[in-house]
DNA sequence: ACTGAAAACCAAGATTT
DNA sequence: AAATCTTGGTTTTCAGT
């Protein structure tokens, strides 16, 4: 999951943060456009959009700096050898944020949510193969304190991933 | 979930696929980088992995185009105006892959995945307000030929997204 | 908005496999 | 022979004033 994150590593805001005040229209613009290219030229977003090149640098610059917006590579795990997937879900019986913030080390997880419902933290985790993935989750994560259960969803097909939300 | 996918709009091939081909170390250093910064220069690429800058401008091409890397603007959808997202567990009596691509067509749906576990399919979603999301699930995705339940996990807090898997 | 500097692009030609 | 890399020259974009 998680197409969608900003902060380079990690500890979000609660859902009830501000939300971010500099995304006006103009900006919202910017990153659809982006959403579609990252590479896209300033000069060509601005005659888009009907403004300057340097004005549109200056926007990008700044939602880059304020952490609003990464502009990343993307690639199919399994195109870099990562031939398994899985969502963990995980129930916590101690402290749930220190359990989240343990897991975020974890250089295999590269989501992780707490959430409502059934499960307190859902974690995607990817591994080379079996072997790894079963270590993974038997060695580390099921040794972290204050964890209950955890049910892994391997994953089968991954049907759909979309970065450009709000554009179509 | 999601960091990692490729294909610009979905049908990803099963988990048993072959791995692409052009995924040697040269490329694998340049999506390294790129993972980092989506805009760093073809010239400073090629100056630390010791190619020119017209060679590794040319695997960026191949591989933007093969469809195994896209370069993206990446947001939290909080900050673009989403103040609610969810992972759907969902249980299917009818044709999973059916419903599966069912889902993809749903714009609030930025990624799904069939799974092997206590759920056929998790889907991630997202919306304006409450009163939005429960609309989405109770009208638009409930409502699917095939779907026998489905059990939502609201986000509290997205605790960390990572981009640069293989990396650190 | 202007300008020098940097980056991207393109077309051959060279090199490798 | 095909694929990949380099080089040199040109155009476009960038970054700072």
């Amino acid at each position: 999951m998680a197409a969608a994150k900003s902060s380079k590593d990690g500890t979000e805001g609660t859902a009830s943060d501000t939300t971010a005040q500099s995304m006006d229209e103009t900006n919202k613009k910017i990153v659809t456009l982006l959403q579609e290219d990252g590479r896209r030229s300033y000069v060509s977003i601005g005659k888009q959009i009907g403004l300057s090149e340097a004005a549109v640098r200056l926007r990008v610059q700044k939602m880059l700096d304020d952490g609003i917006m990464q502009i990343v590579a993307v690639t199919n795990p399994m195109d870099m050898g990562f031939k398994r997937q899985a969502m963990v879900g995980i129930t916590v019986n101690g402290d749930i944020e220190y359990v989240a913030r343990e897991l975020k080390e974890i250089h295999q997880i590269d989501y992780v949510i707490i959430t409502a419902g059934r499960f307190d933290i859902l974690a995607e985790i990817f591994a080379e193969d079996d072997e790894s993935m079963l270590e993974l989750v038997n060695r580390h994560i099921r040794k972290i304190d204050g964890i209950d259960r955890t049910e892994l969803f391997t994953y089968m097909r991954l049907e759909s991933q979309r970065y450009d939300w709000g554009v179509r």
